[in-house]
DNA sequence: CGACATTTGTA
DNA sequence: ACAAATGTC
């Protein structure tokens, strides 16, 4: 397994693993011989997933101390610009005259489909590819219930991987040195993440971050010496210090889940032995957030399109509401529900929020204002710092009552009481909503009970200077019962369609006039949300529009955006190229042999025809998610910027085999989903 | 010590 | 809202 006598150096191609210590790919790099450590940036390939600001600004800083590190130990970090990933690596591997290429498992459906790819092209060039587990304690194919098929439940799959026969392997040690393979002809591109107005919204975050392995390290270390053990008490605290903020670290695989699950166990049995029965149980909790992790790449392993149809197929027909309004006014944090718009003004000026509070405001979007999940899936993606696909789509499925053990879905939480539970004295709504700082805790999570006299001594004046609630609680509560009795029916009729052979079990209604949003959402600063009207927009039973994402910097890198791309690109936005439809994503561009990834339901697949397959988005579809955003200062932090509607998604996999609904759900139709993409049918080394 | 009440936590 | 865990007599 050593350089092999050829000669040929290694390419060892970064992603979400930008750490040296425990780093697989690295380490057998460096034993087979000289190595060229190389990261590409492709954002487009990640189509609407393309990264937030935060998030890049994260990598970007993270890249740095990863180019150090990698210098310190003999080779520079190779950086290259692409819009396709598999052939820079050819190209790499041309101009250094590479022979082998290593690289560490991703689990997101792009990264299965593009890394399935990379195997190919480059074995097909005579290139040696080896991948590894670097992510997970354990990988997704090996942990499996008594049947040897995958689990659908949480607890069940974090209960077997705490009981497997084998430990999680040890973590690595880094490399003392690194020879560095031949890059006279291989230049770096220089990367830009962020634009000027980025760049101004960014200088703060470094004060609470410091992204880069070795922080990771410190933050670890902090963490287990520190609010670990008071993790278990501490846990329900919205305001808390006392999370391990570790999620950006993790997300950019900066430390490794190994080390972090091995440094915490050893922990925990010293407290074990001195009978610290909090410690312990703390260790657990901690652990469990690191599970929900690991069973959040299970879930899309085994169903590559968690991330945008529910696990449980009947949500297909919830009628959502499309209010725009509604969609503004909890961005902004302007519902009028303390605890929500707190968090929502918290996520805007850090892109952090405690889990807790995640679950408040993502709960609220679903169940109150009843939005596409989608929608605030996305606007998570874009705001958070540790914006992570497949953990994501874990929470929002989970909070939709999408997964079999995820929340009911009749059942509204009321921010008022939540707000007493996490937040009892209000010092966390007090912080975000300055607004509402005087009033007593008495008032503080329901502000609208407030008598006057009390309001107006704090200063607050209801319906001006902070709204009232956007929906009141029990009009959510009918409301939702109405639409839950829709979704049964329309369910049903599906089924019944589907029964009777009538092959378009969706009602086509909802295909026929795709709805878009408003041209421009603007953050104004004074939008007072409509109160308790109903809702004014359309019901729709499809959850596929996703409001787009923005991306600035390619308005500049890339200057032929056309003049008017609301129209004609964004209506065509590049997807996830799981659902590429060719003819009507006519910007996707498939070339010979298209990989096309159909229905979880119909198995997913990637289809190939000849040998060469590749799966292009061209870049005007990135471009022209770019335009029309309103951005705005706001104290300290800086609005995340909004642009406007998205392409109608193509979810026309419609009649899939068994129909749609609880009684057969994904639980009975999962088999095969990951046969084609298992990386068991790859060759698997390390 | 078991039957029953109360508290707690809910991926 | 409910099931599990814990507490009480």
């Amino acid at each position: 397994m050593s350089g092999g006598g050829g000669g040929g150096c290694s390419i060892v191609w970064f992603r979400r693993d930008l750490r040296v210590e425990d780093n697989p790919a690295l380490t057998a790099g460096v034993r087979a011989g000289a190595v060229v450590a190389v990261f590409i940036w492709a954002p487009e390939e990640e189509g609407q997933y393309y990264p937030g600001r935060v998030s890049r600004w994260w990598l970007k800083q993270s890249l740095a101390f990863l180019d150090s590190s990698l210098r310190n130990l003999g080779a520079p970090l190779i950086t290259k610009r692409s819009t396709d990933s598999v052939s820079t690596l050819l190209e790499v591997v041309k101009s250094t005259g590479a022979t082998q290429l290593f690289f560490n498992h991703l689990y997101d459906p792009l990264s299965l489909i593009r890394d399935h790819r990379a195997k190919e092209v480059l074995t097909s060039h005579g290139i040696a590819v080896r991948s590894f587990n670097a992510d997970l304690l354990y990988e997704p194919w090996d942990v499996n219930d008594a049947h040897g098929q995958p689990f659908t439940t949480f607890s069940a799959f974090w209960e077997r991987c705490l009981s497997m026969p084998y430990d999680p392997e040890a973590p690595l040690l880094p490399p003392k040195r690194i020879i560095p393979g031949d890059i006279s002809r291989c230049p770096c591109d220089t990367l830009v993440f962020e634009d000027e107005f980025e760049k101004a919204s960014n200088a703060l975050l470094a004060r609470a971050w410091s992204p880069g392995w070795n922080n990771a390290d410190k933050a670890l270390t902090a963490f287990i010496n520190g609010p670990l053990i008071e993790y278990s008490r501490n846990r329900r605290k919205a305001d808390s210090a006392t999370t391990s903020f570790l999620s950006p670290h993790l997300h950019f695989g900066e430390v490794s889940v190994k080390k972090v699950f091995h440094l915490v166990r050893i922990r925990q049995v010293l407290w074990a032995n001195e009978g610290n029965k909090a410690g312990e149980e703390s260790v657990n909790l901690f652990l469990k957030s690191i599970g929900l992790r690991e069973y959040s790449r299970y879930i899309s392993f085994n169903h590559p399109y968690s991330h945008e149809r529910p696990l449980l197929g009947h949500l297909k027909f919830f009628p959502w509401v499309v209010n725009e309004g509604y969609f503004k006014a909890w961005r902004q944090g302007r519902t009028g529900y303390p605890l929500v718009d707190a968090g929502m003004r918290e996520l805007w000026a850090t892109g952090w929020l405690h889990d807790r509070i995640r679950v408040v405001v993502s709960s609220f979007f679903v169940k109150v204002l009843q939005l596409p999940w989608r929608w605030g899936m996305k606007y998570f993606w874009d705001a958070l710092l540790d914006a992570d696909l497949e953990s994501d789509a874990l929470g929002w499925q989970y909070i939709s009552g999408t997964l079999p053990d995820g929340r009911e879905f009749d059942r509204i939480d009321n921010p008022q009481f939540e707000g007493y539970k996490f937040d009892p004295n209000g010092e966390y709504v007090r912080r975000w909503l300055p607004e509402l700082a005087r009033l007593p805790t008495e008032w503080i999570h329901h502000p609208w009970n407030a008598p006057e006299s009390v309001l107006q001594a704090a200063g607050i004046e209801l319906g001006s200077n902070y709204p009232l609630p956007i929906v009141g609680i029990d009009t959510a509560k009918a409301r939702l019962q109405e639409a839950l009795s829709q979704m049964w029916q329309q369910e049903a009729a599906s089924r019944a369609a589907i029964e009777n052979g009538t092959e378009e079990g969706l009602g086509d209604s909802s295909e026929s006039a795709p709805y878009t949003f408003p041209q421009d959402i603007q953050m104004e600063e004074n939008l007072e949300p409509v109160r308790n009207n109903p809702p004014s927009a359309p019901r729709r039973y499809e959850d596929q529009m996703v409001p787009s994402i923005t991306s600035s910097l390619l308005r500049i890198e890339e200057e032929e955006t056309s003049s008017d791309l609301r129209n004609s690109a964004a209506d065509s936005r590049a997807e996830v190229p799981i659902n590429v439809n060719v003819q009507q994503n006519a910007r996707v561009t498939l070339n010979p042999g298209a990989a096309v990834l159909q229905s979880p339901h119909s198995n997913a697949r990637l289809q190939q025809n000849n040998g060469a397959t590749e799966l292009r988005i061209t870049a005007e579809d990135s471009t022209a998610e770019s335009s029309s955003s309103g951005r705005r200062e706001r104290d300290g932090g800086v609005v995340p910027v909004w642009s406007p509607p998205t392409s109608s998604f193509s979810e026309q996999f419609v009649g899939d085999e068994n129909g749609i609904g609880t009684s057969s759900s994904y639980l009975q139709r999962h088999p095969q989903t990951h046969e084609i993409l298992n990386w068991r049918r790859l060759p698997q080394t390390g």
